[in-house]
Parts: C-alpha cells; structure tokens; sequence
RNA sequence: GGGCGCUUGGCUCAGCGGUAGAGCAUCGCCUUCACACGGCGGGGGUCAGUGGUUCGAAUCCACUAGCGCCCA
C-alpha cells in the first residue's frame, strides 16, 4: 500500500503560548477582523457566487436582551459556513430606528411631546433632566432628538453584535430612517401609486386613541378584559305594531351612534320584525330592523345594535347593509358634540335626545358610559341590571386601551386582489422548518382588507405627496402632486412641489403636505432593496437581490415576513428570498417566552463576559430552527468549557508537531476514517441549515478524540515506539486538528481563530471548509478496517478503566496479567492495535486471548508505580 | 373556537420502524508529563395515555389529556 505524506505548509509556524485562556479573546479579535477586513464584502462576485442575507434590523430603542444574541448567533453560523463553502456572503446590519418605540423613548427620555403647529428652533437643546411637564417641541426638533439619541442606542447594539462576533460588514450598515431608506421606501410608494396599486380612502380605520394614529390589522392583538352586557329596550317605531325589542350591548356609550339592530335571518324570535322600524332609547332615532348571517343568535338576546362603529363587525354590516354612517367617537376618544334634528341626527324628540346627549359630549369614552348608564336606567330602558362577562377586545400591541374604529383618510396598499399570488409566493420559498410556512399561509388567507399604511405619526418616512388646495381652501386629496424620482427623499411639510412657492404652502390655489407618515413596516419590508441599493446602485442589486437568506423570528411572519414578500411581488415580481430561517424564543424556565412586561428579560452583555462569547453561541447554537430553548447558563458553561478544551488539546497537539510522515498506523488511520464521516454530516446538516447537529457532531467526536484517541496514541506520539509511529500520530492529530477547527468556526469563532493563529496564517473564517477528501487522501481512501479496530481498541481500554475504578486505584496501575474473552473478530482487530492498547492501558504483559461469544475478559491489577516523569 | 408545535431518566434535549441515547445534575474514584475551568467509572427511564397498522412502534395512524405559541 502506498502512504502519502500529509501536505504541512512551510508557513505553518507552530507559536503556542504556554497558558492558553479565553480571556481577551473576543476583544482582541473583534479588532483583528475590523482591520484586515475579514468579513467585508467583495462586490466584484457574481451572483452565483455571493451569499446575500437580508438581516432583521434590531429596533435600537428596544432593549438588548438575550433573544438577539440568541437568534442572530443562527444566522452568523449559517454565514461563517457559506464564507467558508467558497462563497461570498453579504452581510449587513440595518437598525429599525423609525416608529413609536423611539418617539416613545425620546418623549420620556427629553420629556418632551411633539406638537406639529409648533415652527422649528434651531437653537432648542433638551433640559439635562427630564422635566415633569413634557415640552411641547416642533415636529423638526422632535425628529432631530429621535436621530440623537437613536445614534447612542446604536452604539450599543454595534458594540453587542462585534463583542458576539457577528460576521458583518460594517461598511453597509443601513438605518430605515435614513436618506437611503427614505428613499427607497417613498420611491416603493410611488411606484406602487402609479401602478394604481396604493391608493387613498375615507374609511372606517382600527384607531388608537392615546396614539392617535391609524393601525393595521396586523398590529392588532385581543386582550381578555371584563365588559358588561346591558340590556337595553328599544320601542316600536310604529305604535300598536307589537312589544318592545330587547338587544344587549357591551357599549351602551354608543347608543347615539346606533343605525340598525341586526339578527341572524333565521332567527325565529325576530324575523317578523326584518324591515320593521325601532326607536333608539334616550335619543328617539328610528332605526330598521336587519338580517344578518354574522349576528350569533347565541350571544345575548340574539338581536345586535349596529353602530358606527363599535368594532369589526360593525363595518362589515355597515358596508354590506348599505347603512348611514352616525360616528359619535373622535380621534382623542371622546364623544363629539352634535346637534339633534341635522342631517343624519334625526330624532323624534329632538329637545329629550340634546338634553341627554349633552350629558355625554365631551366625555371620554369610559364616563360617558357610565353616564349614559345612568340616563338609560332613570328613563326606564335598562332592563335589569348591567351583567359582567369577560370578553376579547382589541387592542393596539403596543397601546393601552381598547381601539375604536374612527373614519378617516388614510393610504392603502392593495393586497386582497393578490391574496392567492400570495400563497404561491410563501409555497416557492424554503422554510427552515418546513412547518412555518403554515403560519404565513393562515395569515394570507385570513386577511380581511388592504394594507392600511399611513400613520399620524412623526419619527418616520413622509408621504412624498401633497395635494393642491382649491380656491375654496379645501385639500384636493383625490389629486395628489408627486415627486420626480430623482429628487426623493423629500419631506412634504419642507420641500415645494415642482411650480409652487413655499408661500403658497396651505393657501387657496396653492398647495399642502400630506401629513402622515408611513408605517414602520412600509420601509422595512424593503430592507433587501434598501441593503442592496435599489434605486441607486444597480450593479450592487443584479449581485445580491433577490437574497438567498431571511433570517427572523416566527412572531413577525405576518408582518415583517408577509410585507416583504408582498413587496418584492408588487414591485419586482419575484420572491424577495430563496430561504426563511425561522428561528423561536427563548423562554424561561417556567417555558413562558422572555419579554419586557413579564419581567424576565436577561441582559446579554455580562453573560458575554461571564461565560465568553463562544460559550453563549454555543447555547444559542443548540436551539434548532423554530424551537423555542430554554435560558441554560448551564449549556453556557458546557460551551465554555468545549472552547477551553480545544484550546489545550490543540496546545497539546502543536506543542510537538515533529516528525512529520506517512499515516499509517491503523488507530490514525481509523480516526481520520470516522472524522471524514463526521466532516461529511456535517456539511449535509449546514447546507440544510439544520445547524444544530452540525455542532452536536463535531463536538461528540471531538471528546473522543480528546478521551480516547489522544490518550491511546500519546506514548507513541512521544517516540516510545520509533520514529516512524510517531510521525504518523503527529500527522494524523495534525489533519485532524485543523478540520476539528474549521468545523467548529462558524460555531465558536473566538478560539478557533485564535489556535489557527498559532500555526496557519490568514483566519480560519477565511479558509475552506473541510471535506472528507483532504482527511481520506493521505491514508488512501477510508479505512474501515482500521476505524473497527480503533473502536476495538477503545473498547478494551474502557474495559481497563473501568477495572481500575472498581478497584479504586489510579489508573496508571499497571495490568500485570490479563485474559480478553472476545468474537475471533474482535481480537483479530485488538493485534492491530495493541501497541497502543497496552501502553496507554499499561500492560505489563502480552494478555492471554480467548476467542468466546460473549466479552468476558479478566483484568488483574499491580500496584501503582511512582509518578513516571520525563526525564526526571 | 381554529391552526401549528411539544410531551423520552431530577433538568435540558437528541433519536423518528429493529432489543432506550447525550449533556447537565447526582454518587464513587483519580493531583495520568494538553487540560482540576480536568479525567475515569457507576446509578437512574414500562419514551404522556388509549386504541390501531406491522413479524416488530419512542419512532407510522387515530383519539384523549396537559403545556406552549400564533390567530379568531
């Protein structure tokens, strides 16, 4: 058989300290890879050749918590794997500066509160302390503090990610509220306009009334509160024509807004009364009586008041019964004033109705309730008392009290009409797993109206529109004025439509800014056309977009996920990526998910320090795709103590790195044999961006080779057996070694670079990832023979160990005699091995061997000599 | 109410058709010349329950229960 000489490069330089630690590593390295340029992107790669990710920008002014090092440690694995595949990785950070948790921070960080009417002072510096009473600040200066204190939080999340070791280019950093951002988002809107695929509409909108702002349904979430059911008496329009109708409400406060009362059309109990006229108590409006399949003849008495607009509900009856609109709420949530016996105000007693309406304009929401509780039971439409049920109401995720539905002018974005593109889109693209593609489909189909994009907001991108101002002085929304392309981005409330002057600004015959701004999702469902340079880099998009990689959580599916994809299908016809990484939550360890408002959030920056940065990603690395994992210092510390271990067994290893030769003893043989296997899962596991078993894989071998294989060759090593013997151990622990380090990189990038450091130059994250073919070449292709023996080997060794504990003694105890009962087999493969059996097992004699069924060997045991010592 | 996922040793999880696995924890032992931030060895589970498919089920199917997430 020939032997090749494994290849060692006479670069290799074989510098290894003394004390190997962890400590300092990530500082140390974070700097290396910022200056030599690590991990920046080459743009002269096709794409073919380039791995592009499409990175979920962290909302800065959130809170840095465990869940990001968690999630964002998946995806710089996944990276570290395709840079080191071969290809070239696009990797940049974005921060999701724009929306209502930075205006939310600024407000009570500067207490301070935006007022639009307000000019801009140029000279406003913010009280060091807080005041108690906010300071009404303009629009401009509001959104100067957002991008002043916006720019710290961003330090912190940069400092977080290079001290985790994230692999990004920092050259692409992007923020959704900058000028590139702005731009692309407002030339996303145009285009969309101008496709007649944005449009803008008068229309009942789910509405908060702390914020103030419009809010979309996929911001929406239920929240059980306690309500009552009233039951009100309503009496017959027509006299003598039957008894009185009893409906029950939730929301008698809405009484004024009643326009119908509603029930199912196959609902025994008030068929008769279908097409029949009741009278609204208190207010005396006549109202129909209205069939309807969605009244639940189950939920109180089975008959409904319809009003504009208590929820959801309301608006679907609203719009498919062709009914008036009667809006009592308005955008603070309180109750209008309104003067009975008007247009759409009709009453039959129109003096009693103002004199109880009276009672409530003005009112908030929850006291006019009470109030007009109080009415309905003076006058005798309360029949008997309010009863309490808990019920699901709805609510803005990030809002306090329940939304109301207010009619409004607000920007569309069609999705409906595309709803089944939709799911042929989420059925093209890979999900990682497979299971959460489920999720996306769920939500598309279960979409009830378009995309409702503008909010009444400040920290955001504007509307690039603005709309002419008739003689009269009304605002002529159904013209807007756009923008050139080229000249976005643009801030309506600033700039000038082309042919206008700044004069002209709110005056008759001139013009005015739209005043909103757009949802926070609106720009970041643009993130792969922001980070690949849409609009004004071309040559930068053709090599990246669309992006082969999203990574993110499984909670934003139905926003971040959803509104990306219906982009990139609106805009660019195509998916906006090939795969979705999904990844889960970490909980804590009652299971519940970590978040701010349970008050078990985990600060991520000292358990870096605690337990390095490697061993945190290696707890992170252990959560598979879309698994939620347990918060486990404990794994932390396994992971640590991995990071250690390769640190001194790669000092072992290098410390002797001479002679060098031919492997071909069967134990090297054997573990280059399995290795190969291992490197071979390993690849298929990444490519799969199954990670997890990838890690699990190479770390299970990489114990054994610590335990079992370095302590069966490690007399040989030394020279005990010849020259040749020990060349081939060196070469073996050598290839071995620098695949161990190469499989583990993507992993625990810190210490792997550091020992390439100590013999190969370049960074390991740069080098190539390992095949089997490099580790199975220098022996002449897999050796199976040689890895049974090796496992035969070990076998009998553990035998010894276990003998030896048994008996107390340590275990450099010599065997002074033994019998090994084995299959023929097994003892046939024990010869190939012996010489390193019976020096790491310390054999004082050849054992007698007896070929049996069943493993029945005897071990007698010496007494301990002294410490043995090199030399001594 | 609907969808999805989970239920394997004290804990965290892997296995997903062929006689139960790992790590942590626990117990015992060993200061072995890479490592005590170490090593060796041991104990510990009728794989949630019920029924079915199969020569054979932790693994496939159905139902039940509990937990979690998402959506109504």
């Amino acid at each position: 058989m020939k032997y090749h000489c494994p290849p060692m490069s006479h670069a290799d330089k074989f510098v290894v300290p003394d004390k190997p630690a962890l400590e300092g590593l990530e500082t140390k390295w974070q700097q290396k890879w910022s200056a030599d340029g690590t991990y920046t992107f080459d743009r002269s790669k096709k794409r073919d050749e380039v791995y592009s990710i499409d990175t979920p920008p962290p909302t800065v002014s959130g809170s840095l918590h465990i869940g990001h090092v968690f999630s964002y440690t998946h995806t710089d694995v996944i990276a570290r794997f395709q840079r080191m595949r071969g290809r070239e990785v696009f990797y940049p950070m974005g921060w999701d500066d724009n929306g209502l948790p930075t205006e939310r921070r600024v407000q009570n960080y500067y207490g301070v509160r935006c007022d639009p009417s307000l000019p801009y002072d140029a000279a406003f510096q913010p009280p060091p302390q807080a005041p108690k009473q906010p300071i009404s600040v303009s629009r401009p200066n509001f959104v100067e503090l957002c991008l002043r204190l916006t720019r710290e939080d961003e330090k912190a999340f940069e400092h977080l990610w290079r001290y985790l070791g994230l692999s990004v280019d920092w050259a692409m950093t992007y923020a959704t509220i900058d000028k590139r951002s702005q731009r692309v988002a407002q030339a996303g809107f145009l285009r969309l306009l101008k496709k007649n695929l944005a449009y803008q509409l008068e229309a009942p909108t789910l509405w908060d009334v702390d914020f103030r702002t419009a809010v979309a349904q996929a911001e929406l979430e239920d929240r059980e509160r306690e309500g009552a059911y009233h039951r009100l008496r309503f009496e017959r329009a027509d006299p003598d024509s039957g008894d009185a109708v009893e409906i029950e409400t939730t929301r008698p406060e809405l009484l004024p807004a009643c326009v119908a009362l509603v029930a199912h059309p196959s609902d025994e109990r008030y068929k008769a009364l279908f097409g029949k006229d009741v009278l609204t108590p208190l207010f005396r409006s006549r109202v129909p009586v209205r069939a309807h399949e969605l009244a639940d003849p189950e939920k109180g008495s089975g008959i409904a008041m319809i009003c504009t607009f208590g929820d959801i509900t309301d608006v679907t009856w609203w719009r498919e019964l062709s009914l008036p609109v009667r809006a009592v709420i308005q955008p603070n949530g309180t109750l209008k004033p309104i003067t009975w016996g008007g247009q759409g105000w009709q009453s039959q007693d129109v003096a009693a109705a103002q004199v109880s309406y009276n009672e409530l304009a003005g009112q908030s929401i929850n006291k006019a309730r009470t109030r007009i509780v109080e009415l309905l039971r003076e006058q005798g439409s309360l029949v008997g008392e309010p009863r309490p049920i808990v019920h699901n109401v709805k609510f803005f995720e990030k809002g306090d009290r329940p939304l109301e539905i207010i009619t409004s002018r607000q920007w569309f974005i069609k999705t409906i009409e595309s709803r089944s593109a939709l799911i042929e889109r989420g059925r093209q693209l890979q999900w990682h797993p497979e299971y959460m593609k489920v999720r996306y489909e769920n939500w598309v189909n279960g979409l009830n109206g378009d995309w409702c994009i503008s909010r009444q907001r400040f920290f955001g991108v504007p509307f690039p529109v603005w709309y002419p101002v008739a003689k009269d002085g009304t605002v002529e929304y159904s013209r807007p004025i756009v923008p050139d392309e080229a000249r976005l981005p643009i801030d309506p409330s600033v700039d000038v439509p082309e042919g206008f002057t700044s004069q002209q600004r709110g005056q008759p015959g001139g013009f005015a800014g739209d005043p909103d701004i757009m949802d926070t999702w609106a720009t970041s469902s643009m993130t792969p056309q922001i980070a690949g340079g849409w609009c004004e880099d071309p040559d930068l998009l053709q090599r990246v977009f669309p992006m082969d990689l999203r990574p993110q959580a499984h909670d934003i599916i139905r926003t971040w996920l959803f509104a990306t994809v219906l982009r990139a299908h609106l805009e660019h016809g195509s998916l906006p990526w090939h795969h979705a990484a999904i990844s889960g939550f970490v909980t804590d360890p009652d299971r519940k998910k970590m978040s701010k408002s349970k008050g078990n959030v985990v600060t991520p920056f000292a358990l870096l320090e605690e337990h390095g940065s490697d061993g945190v990603r290696y707890w992170a690395a252990s959560g598979r795709p879309g698994g939620d994992t347990v918060f486990d210092p404990g794994q932390m510390r396994v992971g640590r103590r991995l990071a250690i271990k390769l640190l001194n067994a790669s000092r072992f290893v290098l410390a002797k790195p001479e002679p060098l030769g031919p492997v071909t003893e069967l134990a090297d043989r054997g573990m280059l044999t399995r290795l190969a296997d291992v490197v071979d899962a390993a690849t298929v596991s990444l490519e799969a961006y199954d990670y997890t078993p990838a890690m699990e894989k190479s770390e299970s071998f990489f114990w054994f080779f610590c335990d079992d294989y370095l302590e069966l060759v490690k007399a040989r090593r030394y020279g005990d057996h010849g020259e040749p013997a020990a060349a081939s151990a060196n070469s073996a622990m050598l290839l071995a070694l620098s695949s161990l380090l190469r499989l583990f990189a993507p992993f625990l990038p810190f210490v792997t670079e550091e020992i390439w450091s100590w013999w190969k130059s370049g960074s390991v994250h740069r080098a190539t990832w390992p095949t089997a073919q490099e580790l199975l070449v220098p022996i002449g292709g897999a050796d199976p023979r040689a890895a049974d023996a090796l496992t035969e080997g070990c076998r009998v060794l553990g035998e010894v160990r276990k003998r030896k504990s048994e008996e107390k003694k340590p275990l450099r105890t010599p065997v002074v005699s033994a019998t090994i009962r084995a299959p023929q087999h097994n003892l046939d493969l024990l010869d190939q091995v012996w010489t390193d059996v019976s020096a790491s097992g310390v054999f004082q004699a050849l054992p007698r061997k007896e070929a049996s069924d069943v493993f029945e060997s005897v071990y007698v045991l010496g007494e301990p000599e002294a410490k043995p010592g090199p030399a001594a």
